[in-house]
DNA sequence: AGAGCTATTATTAGATA
DNA sequence: TTATCTAATAATAGCTC
């Protein structure tokens, strides 16, 4: 888990195994500890170390034959009511990665949809060959950030100016806030991305447009440039 | 344990403490999980929830069985001679602790040492009031990180010089290497002190004794100055 | 209540001594 | 071996939604 991420699997090696044991002993006994006095509650933990015959308990000795004997004494049903047993640990665990695999697929679509979008707000091109819903969604997503943005600033509209020389943001700057939250996005991804790297395209719709031009450009209304992957 | 560091007592906010313990329960038993898989070794954790009739077990019900009646089959001495009790486990705590503060104390011993040893070398004063073994301590302490150093940078002596200018450590440069290693350690208590904040003290010994000249200065062969405890 | 975020603190793997 | 250090990962308290 530090200086290198460690894999979930049986340590070979005898000797790190048993330092592993040992550190991480102590901080289940650490933490069990805590728990128990954070909130008030009983918890024991039993531990068998490497040598089989030699458990190692907490808290003392008595106590776990008290939580034992209590555990012990409540009807089968009962304990497998409350039951955190590994299935379920493993099937949350399982669930939990998943859920967090889609979010990242999410991202990585969401990202690629605004390229996309852009290619297609600069080149006027409609021969897409992505799903347009997909791309519908992923406007009116961006425009609602947008509005949520503008509604942070709304307060100081037409009466301050920003310091740093920043127009407020209004209707008529929604294609520039659009232009600046996509750069926003890119710079994840490729280095930040200076105003002078981008121009008005005087060719696509009059002026209104603005083209990034640097490692990459746009035909066919498509990306040739960095991969976003 | 994190945005505040937390102390350890018992949470006396109903809701605080119920997630306290929902967060801590999952992370008691994601490292019980961890530790028997990565060492091979069975173990298992009993705690009752807030609610006191309702235990959750890690593993599974009949792995908890196996494990409480490895331990009960044992006869009672055996169990006691491996036992790490909560008795032991406070003890350790404190020992710990106790090493750790008596660790600090020395840190800080020391380096009053060394700001006292750099009076002496300046002043020539001895009417010092410290115990002169302690001062001898840490005078040959200092006089070995010296050699230490040398050591470390011996192979280029004579050959290379360092691209930053530095002359390569030697017995000549003894001297200058403890005016470095005290103003060193001082760096870390009063902020950086440049190599133009000190001067050769031609009053004292003929041109190797370095003195400092900033915020303090010494008399009668004490500091008086910034405060370093 | 419960799920998700993130600034912090805590734990710890690997390296040294 | 056992202890200590530290760079890095993991856990999590308080917060927001």
């Amino acid at each position: 888990m530090t200086r290198n991420k460690v894999k979930l699997t049986y340590i070979a090696d005898d000797s790190k195994r048993k330092a592993t044991y040992k550190k991480r002993k102590n901080g289940l006994v650490k933490k069990t500890n805590e728990i128990s006095i954070l909130c008030g509650i009983e918890a024991c933990a039993i531990i068998y170390g490497p040598n089989e015959t030699q458990p190692e308990v907490w808290p003392s000795h008595p106590e776990v034959q008290r939580v034992i004997n209590k555990f012990k004494t409540m009807p089968e049903h009962e304990q497998n009511k409350y039951m955190l047993n590994q299935e379920s640990f493993l099937t949350k665990s399982i669930m939990k990665t998943r859920d967090q695999l889609k979010k990242l697929r999410n991202e990585n679509k969401k990202i690629e949809m605004e390229l996309f979008m852009f290619q297609c707000l600069s080149t006027g091109s409609t021969n897409n060959m992505v799903d347009s819903n997909d791309l519908l969604c992923v406007i009116n997503q961006t425009l609602k950030e947008i509005e949520w943005k503008k509604s942070r600033v709304q307060p100081q509209q037409g009466t301050v100016e920003a310091s740093n020389g920043a127009k407020p943001l209004n209707e008529e700057n929604t294609f520039v806030d659009a232009h600046n939250h996509i750069q926003g996005m890119m710079q994840t991804n490729m280095g930040p991305m200076q105003m002078q790297d981008w121009s008005f395209d005087s060719a696509n719709g009059g002026g209104n447009v603005m083209l990034p031009f640097r490692d990459y450009n746009i035909s066919n209304g498509f990306w040739h440039g960095p991969s976003f992957h």
